[in-house]
DNA sequence: TTCGTATAGAACACTGTGTTCGATAATATT
DNA sequence: AATATTATCGAACACAGTGTTCTATACGAA
């Protein structure tokens, strides 16, 4: 790719981050991205069709690198070691901690529920195939996807209680929090 | 209030209404609703400074519509019948079945942050009234806050999941699969 | 009936979107 | 090093949506 484009796309992805720490999605004008990123109008419009693809791109980019980061980390060792300290549930807490890319003040913006569906989405293949350690803990009474959705549903509650809480407690804390309500 | 302000505004809610249940909040136009509710722009605008004004009265009008009706049932008696099949959240389920006011469509539709985010905070009051009778449920080891966010969460994740399944589950299911996991 | 006011309808300024085009500068190719 | 390619700039543009203002009219309350 060319160092011209590459550099525009990190301008406008840059631009676009600090926006989105500051304002809802819906309220960032193309203008703003532009002149934040001081680059011309014709080429913003050059490498996205409108804002929303932009949008798109820009998750993508942000939840492929974290999700990845978690599936490839120590080749997959940790899946079977339920309820051990380090599970993968506990890495991603530790992850999202150190809070690569500015990802926690997008999900806990105003615009957490734009990022929290891609969040999940991603997650909901992480639950998949940690299923198997949760089936021993579930109780029989309820359906397997009320209960996969109950799992996603509770972590990512989890998180967002832990964010607005000013994160205050260590991961291992959070994780724990997790396990004694899931 | 005039006979006229009363139509006009039934007319605008009437038709945001219909449109909501259609496309996401944010793709409806103020052209669109006058059309539809047959009013004048100016007209409009005498009744809702914008149109994130006509949603917040929206939302006002419908949930405390929903929790007042939840909240004054029975005189309150059900308050500390814990685990009795006739709690306020089986309450709750069968309302949302009866499906007043097309609540159902918005919560589930594409703005659903949107009503879910007034949902919640009306939930939180209901929660908060019947909190003692979750504390003898809930292991030590959680904060109070994080316990009431929590079962405000895994209820309005109940409700999610119900209705996009289809909602094939009578109330009584579904306040059992939220008592199993809660 | 009479007074007050809600409404209709049209015109308006303004902001934001996405497109187009010619000139210029950076990169790639030979 | 000379040339061809392509990304960028910047300005202008049409278009759509917002919210305001105004006058004439029709409705409701007293």
């Amino acid at each position: 790719m060319d160092r011209r484009q590459r550099k525009t796309r990190e301008a406008i992805f840059g631009a676009f981050t600090e926006l989105l720490s500051k304002k809802d999605f819906n309220q960032i004008t193309v203008g703003e991205i532009i002149d934040r990123a001081d680059v011309g109008r014709a080429t913003f419009y050059a490498h996205f069709e409108t804002k929303d693809f932009l949008l798109k791109e820009f998750c993508e980019e942000l939840f492929c690198h974290l999700f990845d980061a978690e599936n490839n980390e120590k080749g997959h060792s940790h899946i079977f070691e339920c309820d051990s300290s380090d599970s993968a549930f506990l890495h991603l807490f530790r992850h999202l901690q150190k809070n690569d890319n500015n990802i926690l003040a997008l999900l806990s913006s105003e615009n957490n529920e734009l990022f929290l569906r891609y969040f999940k989405s991603n997650l909901e293949n992480l639950v998949e195939s940690h299923f198997a350690m949760f089936v021993m803990q579930k109780s029989e009474a309820v359906p397997d996807s009320f209960w996969k959705n109950h799992i996603v549903s509770v972590f990512t509650e989890t998180l967002k209680w832990w964010i607005s809480n000013g994160m205050k407690e260590s991961p291992e804390v959070i994780t724990k929090y997790f396990f004694a309500v899931v």
